[in-house]
DNA sequence: CTAACTCTTAAAGTTAACTTTAAGTCAATA
DNA sequence: TATTGACTTAAAGTTAACTTTAAGAGTTAG
């Protein structure tokens, strides 16, 4: 099934614009019919979703071009892509053990005001 | 103890002017010698620490800003203060939540990729 | 058939959070 | 005493990731 880019950018919260942008940047390309209108296809929509997920998890729009520059080199470039990912993998689990050390701080913030709000 | 600019930036990863970036913000201000030099105190540094733990969990300079406000007001907006953690909270619980999502994307992917690895 | 809507492009504008620069003062070392 | 290095200010510059604008073309409803 094919979407245009209205509904391509509102499945993940997107705007066209945004859409036209990732384009410019070379992380995305749908085909275009003859009067240049541009048409996602799945494997379009599954590209996007990867974009977000990189997204997501702090990957800057250069390394995600970086990325799809390595997929569109073919199979040589499989590993390379694997370590890509492994890299990310960390990042991720880094992101949430940080996360989860100023989640303890602003707990312990909140203990702290709700005893305050007591004796008030 | 006190610190210098120097030290105090050090301490949280930070450049110098990074914190009179800070200072213009309103959002630290420490003690200053007759002749304009800064000196953190102990007090500005625990300050100091919970601008990097709102900083790291995604809230902005502004406000951050509006939690010192708050602070500054006295005992009054102690509600409102536990409210703003609250909040940072929820919003922490939820970022760790959709990176965990997208952690299981990655290691799809990298699972795919190891299959594809071994048929090469 | 015309009005309203959605698409197109290229280019300029926006925002947050710094970062750098320029010009100068102050403190400590050779 | 001269110079090196850390501090100061205000203002301009940077970067990423959009977002908006302007001008125009194709498509659909009444």
């Amino acid at each position: 099934m094919n979407y245009t880019i209205r509904q391509a950018a509102e499945k993940f919260g997107l705007e066209p614009p945004t859409l036209r942008y990732y384009e410019k940047e070379g992380i995305l390309s749908p085909r275009k019919t003859e009067t240049g209108i541009r048409i996602y296809s799945e494997e379009d929509m599954d590209q996007l979703e990867m974009v977000c997920c990189l997204k997501a998890t702090g990957m800057s729009i250069k390394d995600i071009r970086r990325y799809f520059d390595l997929c569109a080199q073919g199979d040589s470039t499989v590993e390379e892509r694997l370590e890509i990912f492994n890299q990310q993998r960390l990042h991720i689990l880094k992101q949430i053990e940080t996360l989860q050390k100023n989640l303890a701080k602003i707990d312990c913030k909140i203990a702290w005001y709700k005893g305050k709000h007591h004796i008030k």
